[in-house]
DNA sequence: AAGCAGTGGTTCGATTATAGAACCAAGGAG
DNA sequence: CTCCTTGGTTCTATAATCGAACCACTGCTT
């Protein structure tokens, strides 16, 4: 049993996205299909708690800082500044590519950090991207590595929505199982136009698959065959990070394969 | 009048710090002293809705990837990324010292951003960090431009909590009105013990205070000699930034003056 | 192995916070 | 001035919450 009010405050948390950052109490209400008072205590409670902050002038609300100190215990608890960041600049570094963090979190695969390359292709704006897992090498190669089952799941899911990538659901899975053989995933233009990336899986301590890291950068840089020549250093580096993660304990995000199958 | 159920929801989030970033559910409802039950109500609610992430085997709750992607969304409102970054990689690699975006919160401080230098000096993991006004360069440079009456407030919480670096409250309130004379601010080992930091105002496009950047060091390279030799550059860069700040109409969170004096 | 103390989680009736229509006051736009 | 929309408030029927008591399980001690 979950709770009626804190379901209805997190509905309006949702609503504060990267397309519609602030909202108005009158519109924000309309919306989301609720009464605008009780919208009103919502949005006063969370303003209270710093959770909120809203614009005297505009009269409009906007999230407040409170989440980029949630987000710091989120990082601190991952280790991602301490441990994973310094194996990405270094990657990034050698390669002179972008490199790119993604993280598996229940069904979707979302960009948990982006550290950048000198050359002037702006990534840094996809943090906290949320995505299915059919599209994108960073994506993909995740996909190859969880059970057939949930495969078929969302390579069904891709094909309903007619992604262009997707030949047939047969070639695509064929597709994974090279992935995973070959232990690395290399797309062109699919999670955004002219941008290509080469991708490689990161585990925990028990084998389970929980994220991958990806060099990324336009397509005319970054070949299959200029990737394929990068990727030992990414697969170096990354066999070192497997390594410590599979001691650290990294708290991997995949209670949807224990709670699907119970 | 705000709602009891979401304030206790807010709560509970609270308790999931960089301390302690995972709680047991038991464990937690003593901490806060609220019923067992309406904290698993309240719990499961958010991992329902992917705010919460409950690990299966421990059965321990931490926060869930959703406050990264809130965090991006507060960062790219606010423009951090796409206009306030690169201006501190510029004075970071210039001065070869961290670079430090501090905002105002209400009556408090909290390190947005953090650019690191290439010297093995580690900040990161303070993004987040929050702290009263009255101690630190990148704290009393922002109390400097605010109203007298709340330099007060904070310099008496300060006495109060007798912070050394505090002589006397005139004194101290004299130091203030020097660094908005020259503006700027130096100081050594405030915040963190054999750090010093140079420290210099932003302000929003009706010229209020926002917060502030810093170039921050070990204090063996970083007296007070050395930073006025990199201050020009730090100035120079955040000449730039205001004039970008002004047009773009920065949120700033100052509501506590407003409503202060209501 | 029985007992105990600790977990996470659930049930259900009494209680209490919430929902939402109706209401202000204020600010544009015509 | 009127109309419309805005943010915000009031008040009571109603529906969600509260919390004691409960279960099932685990690990420790006797």
């Amino acid at each position: 049993m979950s709770s009626k009010t804190v379901d209805k405050a997190l509905s309006i948390l949702d609503a504060f996205t990267v397309e519609t950052p602030t909202w108005g109490l009158r519109e924000l209400s309309r919306q989301i299909d609720m009464n605008h008072t009780i919208v009103h205590r919502i949005l006063t409670t969370f303003e209270d708690k710093g959770y909120l902050y809203c614009n005297p002038e505009t009269k409009k609300y906007e999230l407040g800082i409170k989440f980029i100190e949630l987000n710091n215990v989120v990082e601190e608890h991952l280790n991602i500044s301490s441990i994973i960041q310094p194996i990405m600049k270094e990657i990034a570094l050698k390669t002179g590519e972008s490199v790119v963090l993604t993280i598996l979190d229940e069904e979707e695969g979302v960009f948990v950090k982006i550290v950048e390359s000198e050359q002037k292709v702006r990534f840094a704006e996809s943090v906290g991207k949320r995505s299915s897992l059919y599209i994108g090498a960073s994506h993909k190669v995740i996909l190859a590595y969880l059970p057939l089952e949930i495969q078929h799941n969302i390579v069904d899911e891709g094909v309903a929505h007619s992604a262009k990538h997707i030949k047939s659901k047969e070639t695509f899975l064929g597709h994974l199982e090279r992935v995973k053989e070959q232990g690395w995933c290399y797309s062109e233009g699919e999670t955004f136009d002219d941008v290509a990336a080469c991708s490689v899986p990161l585990f925990d301590n028990k084998h389970q698959i929980l994220g991958s890291l990806s060099i990324a950068g336009p397509k005319y840089r970054l070949s299959q065959e200029q990737s394929e020549e990068k990727l030992p250093i990414l697969q170096e580096h990354v066999k070192k990070l497997n390594a410590i993660l599979g001691k650290v304990n990294f708290p991997s995000r995949r209670n949807f394969l224990t709670k699907k199958f119970i």
